[in-house]
DNA sequence: TAAATTATTTGACATTTATCAAACACTTAT
DNA sequence: ATAAGTGTTTGATAAATGTCAAATAATTTA
């Protein structure tokens, strides 16, 4: 039985609880892979066909604009799912990047897998609902900061709603996604 | 039969053809609600539990905020499917005014029907997970947007990739909408 | 532990965007 | 057709954020 199993079916039980059947037709799937800090989950230009759910460890979500700047548009800690969702839902090249930002333990599950568990339990691709729809909300949520929130209220916001992020992200890489200058960024955190 | 039920079947089969059967089943639960400019679809505070899909017109999502502003959050013309994503997922109230720009038709579903509905048909179900996946792509994309682009920038992606938009939107609700204020949207467009 | 590397802060200044007020343009209702 | 209301543009100025360079702090590696 893969190690850490347990943990993540407890994560993946608070939001839609599976049968035992479900489950056993689940767990030959999933598989562990570890990633040492910088190592890539997913690469930019490859089509991404794995989910990972972070078991411990941090992650990052980015891509290389026209200047060759970074611009990193999510993270992830433990019991997030992290996944190239453009390239994932459509089976096209990945826009991003995602990157371990510390020593990270994940459970993969490839896309093909879950079609077939899709399809074979309706159960599971509810619980696949009910996640797109939980993400969806998340990423909304982000949207809205960066549509209503100047630099200092988005640096609160996320301290307030987010504390575990501005602990472990180094400020360079929460910059771009709060999307603002790390200097801003900087200068944001001494005010008060 | 519902008027324009067609239109609107034949939209939703390319995401994802359903049987003849779950057709059948769906049919009955869906209803035609028109509004008149400046109705509400959703009102801020209340519970939506309704899903529209617009036939024609246009919507507008927004919220406001502290200082009273209003904040545009999500725009949606024919074929869009308006929702208040977060009352809707969660049965909790809603966190924004979903309202008519144009004299609008629209075909509602109910929440508790498509429940039902999802109890019943695994492919209506997948439907769902497919709709949710679609919504969370275009949505990352906005925050995308918002999280890399100039204010000059931001008005030409829209304008590329969005030119209903911005010819059927009044500026003052693009604006808060590109997170930029209305007198810089109008500078910004007025530059080349 | 020291050196090297990486991350963050600070300063001076440039640029972008916001604010407030007014003018202008367009639409709607009488 | 006119007046009233809405929407957009323009101008002057203020505030916020970006840029570039350098200093400091923290972390990693030899």
């Amino acid at each position: 039985m893969l190690p850490g199993l347990n943990k993540y079916l407890h994560f993946i039980q608070q939001i839609y609880p599976l049968s035992q059947e479900s489950l056993e037709a689940l767990a030959p799937f999933l598989n562990h892979k570890s990633f040492v800090k910088k190592d890539y989950l997913v690469k930019q230009g490859d089509i991404s066909n794995e989910l990972f759910i972070i078991m411990s460890g941090c992650v990052r979500e980015y891509f290389e604009d026209a200047h060759a700047n970074e611009i990193n548009t999510w993270f992830g800690i433990e019991n997030a799912i992290a996944v190239s969702t453009y390239s994932f839902f459509s089976l096209k090249p990945s826009l991003t990047n995602i990157q371990a930002l510390e020593d990270t333990e994940t459970i993969v599950i490839r896309q093909e897998d879950i079609q077939k568990l899709f399809n074979e339990f309706h159960e599971i691709e509810r619980l696949g609902r009910l996640l797109a729809e939980q993400y969806l909300v998340q990423i909304d949520e982000i949207k809205i900061i960066l549509q209503t929130l100047s630099a200092k209220q988005r640096y609160e916001y996320i301290l307030q709603h987010k504390p575990e992020l501005v602990q472990r992200i180094p400020l360079k890489y929460l910059a771009s996604f709060l999307g603002i200058k790390l200097e801003t960024l900087s200068r944001v955190r001494g005010q008060k």
